[in-house]
DNA sequence: ACGATGATAAACAGCG
DNA sequence: TCGCTGTTTATCATCG
Protein backbone atom coordinates (compact mmCIF):
# COMPACT_ATOMS: atom_id res chain seq x y z
CA UNK A 1 0.00 0.00 0.00
CA UNK A 2 1.27 3.46 -1.00
CA UNK A 3 0.26 6.84 0.76
CA UNK A 4 0.07 9.92 -1.43
CA UNK A 5 -1.51 13.10 -0.77
CA UNK A 6 -3.40 15.16 -3.76
CA UNK A 7 -2.72 18.52 -2.87
CA UNK A 8 1.30 17.17 -3.66
CA UNK A 9 0.15 15.49 -6.63
CA UNK A 10 -1.92 18.10 -7.99
CA UNK A 11 0.96 21.08 -7.40
CA UNK A 12 3.13 18.47 -9.67
CA UNK A 13 0.53 18.52 -12.34
CA UNK A 14 -0.80 15.02 -11.74
CA UNK A 15 -3.88 14.76 -13.87
CA UNK A 16 -6.86 15.12 -12.04
CA UNK A 17 -8.54 12.26 -13.84
CA UNK A 18 -5.57 10.51 -12.60
CA UNK A 19 -5.74 11.23 -9.09
CA UNK A 20 -9.55 11.09 -10.02
CA UNK A 21 -8.72 6.75 -9.92
CA UNK A 22 -5.79 7.09 -7.17
CA UNK A 23 -7.99 8.13 -4.89
CA UNK A 24 -10.02 4.79 -3.90
CA UNK A 25 -8.34 1.46 -3.74
CA UNK A 26 -10.22 -0.51 -5.77
CA UNK A 27 -12.82 2.34 -6.74
CA UNK A 28 -13.00 4.82 -9.08
CA UNK A 29 -13.99 8.38 -7.10
CA UNK A 30 -14.65 12.14 -8.82
CA UNK A 31 -12.68 14.14 -6.08
CA UNK A 32 -14.48 17.28 -5.01
CA UNK A 33 -13.01 20.13 -5.56
CA UNK A 34 -12.23 20.54 -1.62
CA UNK A 35 -11.72 23.37 0.09
CA UNK A 36 -8.08 24.90 -0.45
CA UNK A 37 -5.88 23.98 2.36
CA UNK A 38 -7.60 20.42 2.79
CA UNK A 39 -5.44 17.96 2.56
CA UNK A 40 -6.84 14.49 1.52
CA UNK A 41 -4.88 11.27 1.78
CA UNK A 42 -5.39 8.88 -0.77
CA UNK A 43 -4.30 5.58 -0.55
CA UNK A 44 -3.85 2.59 -2.94
CA UNK A 45 -2.27 -0.64 -4.07
CA UNK A 46 0.73 -0.30 -6.03
CA UNK A 47 -0.21 -3.41 -8.05
CA UNK A 48 -4.01 -1.86 -9.04
CA UNK A 49 -2.22 1.16 -9.97
CA UNK A 50 -0.40 -0.87 -12.21
CA UNK A 51 -3.40 -2.43 -13.29
CA UNK A 52 -4.87 0.60 -14.26
CA UNK A 53 -2.22 2.17 -15.77
CA UNK A 54 -1.25 -1.20 -17.75
CA UNK A 55 -4.97 -0.98 -18.98
CA UNK A 56 -4.77 2.63 -20.16
CA UNK A 57 -1.54 1.83 -22.26
CA UNK A 58 -0.47 -0.58 -24.53
CA UNK A 59 2.41 -2.09 -22.57
CA UNK A 60 2.55 -3.68 -19.41
CA UNK A 61 3.76 -0.45 -16.23
CA UNK A 62 5.98 -1.57 -13.59
CA UNK A 63 5.52 -0.88 -10.16
CA UNK A 64 8.81 1.36 -10.07
CA UNK A 65 6.69 3.10 -13.07
CA UNK A 66 3.42 3.77 -11.06
CA UNK A 67 5.55 4.88 -8.56
CA UNK A 68 6.91 7.72 -10.43
CA UNK A 69 3.53 8.29 -11.22
CA UNK A 70 2.21 8.92 -7.98
CA UNK A 71 5.45 11.36 -7.62
CA UNK A 72 3.72 12.98 -10.66
CA UNK A 73 6.35 12.03 -12.62
CA UNK A 74 6.45 10.21 -15.73
CA UNK A 75 2.81 11.07 -15.93
CA UNK A 76 3.47 12.40 -19.64
CA UNK A 77 2.15 8.78 -21.11
CA UNK A 78 -0.64 8.29 -19.79
CA UNK A 79 -1.96 12.02 -19.73
CA UNK A 80 -5.54 12.24 -20.58
CA UNK A 81 -8.73 14.65 -20.39
CA UNK A 82 -10.93 14.43 -17.76
CA UNK A 83 -13.43 13.81 -20.51
CA UNK A 84 -12.19 10.65 -21.77
CA UNK A 85 -12.81 7.04 -20.32
CA UNK A 86 -10.36 7.46 -17.08
CA UNK A 87 -13.92 7.11 -15.33
CA UNK A 88 -14.45 4.02 -16.88
CA UNK A 89 -14.48 0.70 -14.48
CA UNK A 90 -13.57 -1.62 -17.50
CA UNK A 91 -9.85 -1.75 -16.16
CA UNK A 92 -11.00 -2.75 -12.89
CA UNK A 93 -13.08 -5.48 -14.26
CA UNK A 94 -10.53 -7.23 -16.32
CA UNK A 95 -9.03 -7.08 -12.89
CA UNK A 96 -11.88 -9.38 -11.66
CA UNK A 97 -11.36 -9.67 -8.77
CA UNK A 98 -11.63 -5.79 -7.53
CA UNK A 99 -15.34 -5.27 -9.44
CA UNK A 100 -17.38 -7.92 -8.96
CA UNK A 101 -19.98 -6.01 -10.91
CA UNK A 102 -21.77 -5.87 -14.69
CA UNK A 103 -19.40 -4.77 -17.47
CA UNK A 104 -19.73 -0.38 -16.76
CA UNK A 105 -20.00 1.87 -18.91
CA UNK A 106 -19.27 5.90 -18.09
CA UNK A 107 -19.36 6.91 -14.93
CA UNK A 108 -21.59 9.98 -14.32
CA UNK A 109 -20.22 12.20 -11.59
CA UNK A 110 -22.38 12.98 -8.66
CA UNK A 111 -23.43 16.14 -8.73
CA UNK A 112 -21.66 18.15 -5.99
CA UNK A 113 -24.38 19.60 -3.00
CA UNK A 114 -23.37 22.53 -1.58
CA UNK A 115 -24.45 23.33 1.93
CA UNK A 116 -28.11 24.64 1.89
CA UNK A 117 -28.06 24.40 -1.63
CA UNK A 118 -31.23 21.89 -2.88
CA UNK A 119 -30.07 19.11 -5.43
CA UNK A 120 -31.65 19.15 -8.70
CA UNK A 121 -34.94 17.53 -9.01
CA UNK A 122 -34.49 13.57 -10.01
CA UNK A 123 -36.65 12.68 -12.57
CA UNK A 124 -39.93 11.94 -11.50
CA UNK A 125 -40.11 8.87 -11.40
CA UNK A 126 -36.98 8.06 -10.01
CA UNK A 127 -38.29 10.89 -7.19
CA UNK A 128 -41.35 9.14 -6.31
CA UNK A 129 -40.32 5.40 -6.66
CA UNK A 130 -38.73 3.44 -3.97
CA UNK A 131 -35.17 2.08 -4.93
CA UNK A 132 -34.74 -1.43 -5.71
CA UNK A 133 -31.53 -1.79 -3.14
CA UNK A 134 -31.95 -3.34 0.44
CA UNK A 135 -31.27 -1.39 3.46
CA UNK A 136 -28.37 -3.79 4.25
CA UNK A 137 -27.42 -2.47 0.39
CA UNK A 138 -28.23 1.55 1.13
CA UNK A 139 -25.87 1.30 4.35
CA UNK A 140 -22.91 -0.21 3.17
CA UNK A 141 -22.64 1.73 -0.55
CA UNK A 142 -22.99 4.45 2.93
CA UNK A 143 -20.50 3.53 4.76
CA UNK A 144 -18.19 2.62 1.69
CA UNK A 145 -18.72 6.07 0.13
CA UNK A 146 -16.95 7.90 3.73
CA UNK A 147 -13.80 8.64 3.97
CA UNK A 148 -13.18 6.29 7.09
CA UNK A 149 -15.09 3.90 6.03
CA UNK A 150 -16.94 4.47 9.06
CA UNK A 151 -20.58 6.77 9.46
CA UNK A 152 -22.61 7.62 12.42
CA UNK A 153 -26.13 6.60 11.99
CA UNK A 154 -27.00 10.39 11.37
CA UNK A 155 -24.55 10.36 8.20
CA UNK A 156 -25.60 7.21 7.12
CA UNK A 157 -29.32 8.93 7.23
CA UNK A 158 -27.60 11.76 5.45
CA UNK A 159 -26.44 9.81 2.44
CA UNK A 160 -29.42 7.98 1.86
CA UNK A 161 -31.47 10.94 1.75
CA UNK A 162 -28.69 12.66 -0.32
CA UNK A 163 -28.65 9.96 -3.26
CA UNK A 164 -32.05 8.47 -3.29
CA UNK A 165 -34.38 11.17 -3.27
CA UNK A 166 -37.08 9.01 -2.47
CA UNK A 167 -36.68 9.27 0.89
CA UNK A 168 -36.81 12.80 1.35
CA UNK A 169 -40.42 12.41 1.32
CA UNK A 170 -40.90 9.02 2.98
CA UNK A 171 -42.13 9.10 6.46
CA UNK A 172 -39.58 8.37 9.34
CA UNK A 173 -40.02 4.63 9.47
CA UNK A 174 -36.93 3.90 7.31
CA UNK A 175 -34.53 5.29 9.68
CA UNK A 176 -36.05 2.69 12.04
CA UNK A 177 -35.17 0.68 9.71
CA UNK A 178 -31.50 1.02 9.63
CA UNK A 179 -30.99 1.25 12.96
CA UNK A 180 -33.03 -2.23 12.70
CA UNK A 181 -30.80 -3.90 10.21
CA UNK A 182 -27.57 -2.26 11.96
CA UNK A 183 -27.99 -3.90 15.04
CA UNK A 184 -29.73 -7.10 13.74
CA UNK A 185 -27.04 -7.63 10.68
CA UNK A 186 -23.82 -9.08 11.46
CA UNK A 187 -22.65 -7.41 8.35
CA UNK A 188 -22.12 -3.97 10.38
CA UNK A 189 -20.11 -3.50 13.24
CA UNK A 190 -20.61 -0.65 15.94
CA UNK A 191 -17.71 1.29 16.50
CA UNK A 192 -17.15 3.05 19.61
CA UNK A 193 -16.30 6.97 19.58
CA UNK A 194 -13.15 8.26 20.40
CA UNK A 195 -14.72 10.29 23.41
CA UNK A 196 -11.56 12.16 23.66
CA UNK A 197 -12.48 13.82 20.27
CA UNK A 198 -15.93 12.82 19.12
CA UNK A 199 -18.73 15.35 18.87
CA UNK A 200 -22.42 13.99 18.96
CA UNK A 201 -23.98 11.23 19.77
CA UNK A 202 -23.75 7.63 18.93
CA UNK A 203 -21.17 5.15 17.67
CA UNK A 204 -19.95 4.45 14.08
CA UNK A 205 -20.82 1.62 12.24
CA UNK A 206 -18.52 -0.11 9.88
CA UNK A 207 -18.57 -2.84 7.43
CA UNK A 208 -17.50 -6.35 8.53
CA UNK A 209 -14.74 -7.62 6.19
CA UNK A 210 -15.76 -10.78 5.78
CA UNK A 211 -19.39 -9.38 5.02
CA UNK A 212 -18.03 -7.47 2.45
CA UNK A 213 -17.89 -9.57 -0.55
CA UNK A 214 -21.55 -10.98 0.27
CA UNK A 215 -22.86 -7.02 0.29
CA UNK A 216 -21.45 -6.15 -2.95
CA UNK A 217 -22.67 -10.02 -4.27
CA UNK A 218 -26.18 -8.44 -2.95
CA UNK A 219 -25.88 -5.09 -4.61
CA UNK A 220 -24.77 -7.01 -7.34
CA UNK A 221 -27.93 -9.55 -7.76
CA UNK A 222 -29.81 -6.21 -7.62
CA UNK A 223 -28.02 -4.24 -10.14
CA UNK A 224 -28.51 -7.62 -12.56
CA UNK A 225 -32.23 -8.03 -11.97
CA UNK A 226 -33.22 -4.47 -12.01
CA UNK A 227 -30.83 -3.61 -15.19
CA UNK A 228 -27.60 -1.48 -15.85
CA UNK A 229 -29.71 1.60 -15.38
CA UNK A 230 -30.14 1.60 -12.25
CA UNK A 231 -28.42 4.54 -10.75
CA UNK A 232 -26.30 3.15 -8.12
CA UNK A 233 -24.56 0.89 -10.12
CA UNK A 234 -23.23 3.75 -12.23
CA UNK A 235 -21.83 6.15 -9.25
CA UNK A 236 -18.32 6.76 -8.57
CA UNK A 237 -18.93 4.71 -5.10
CA UNK A 238 -19.43 1.54 -6.28
C1' DA B 1 -46.34 -25.62 2.45
C1' DC B 2 -42.15 -24.10 4.26
C1' DG B 3 -38.03 -21.58 5.41
C1' DA B 4 -35.17 -17.61 4.48
C1' DT B 5 -34.94 -12.94 3.94
C1' DG B 6 -36.28 -8.29 4.18
C1' DA B 7 -39.46 -4.41 5.49
C1' DT B 8 -42.08 -2.25 8.89
C1' DA B 9 -43.83 -1.11 13.39
C1' DA B 10 -43.38 -0.69 18.10
C1' DA B 11 -41.62 -0.83 22.80
C1' DC B 12 -37.99 0.17 25.68
C1' DA B 13 -33.54 1.66 27.79
C1' DG B 14 -29.47 4.53 27.69
C1' DC B 15 -27.38 8.78 26.83
C1' DG B 16 -26.27 13.70 25.91
C1' DT C 1 -37.47 16.58 29.74
C1' DC C 2 -36.64 15.62 25.03
C1' DG C 3 -34.80 13.68 21.09
C1' DC C 4 -31.58 10.52 19.26
C1' DT C 5 -29.49 6.04 19.34
C1' DG C 6 -29.41 1.13 19.81
C1' DT C 7 -31.69 -3.29 20.89
C1' DT C 8 -35.25 -6.44 20.71
C1' DT C 9 -39.57 -8.54 19.44
C1' DA C 10 -43.39 -9.23 16.46
C1' DT C 11 -45.77 -9.32 12.18
C1' DC C 12 -46.27 -9.40 7.32
C1' DA C 13 -44.78 -9.93 2.38
C1' DT C 14 -42.05 -11.98 -1.04
C1' DC C 15 -39.33 -15.42 -3.13
C1' DG C 16 -37.25 -19.89 -4.19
Amino acid sequence: MVTADINRARRKRCPAATLHVLTRPGFALNIPPEPAGLLMRVELRLTDLCWYLSARSSSPVSHLAASQCLEGRGLGHWDTSDQDDLTCLNWLHQRGDLLPLQPLTKVTPLPRQQPGQLPPPPPAAAASSKPPYSFSSLIFMAIEDSPQKRLPVKDIYGWIVSNFPYYRTATGGWRNSVRHNLSLSKSFRRIQRDKSQSVGKGSLWCVCPEYRLALLEGLRKTHSYHGSSSCLINKPVL
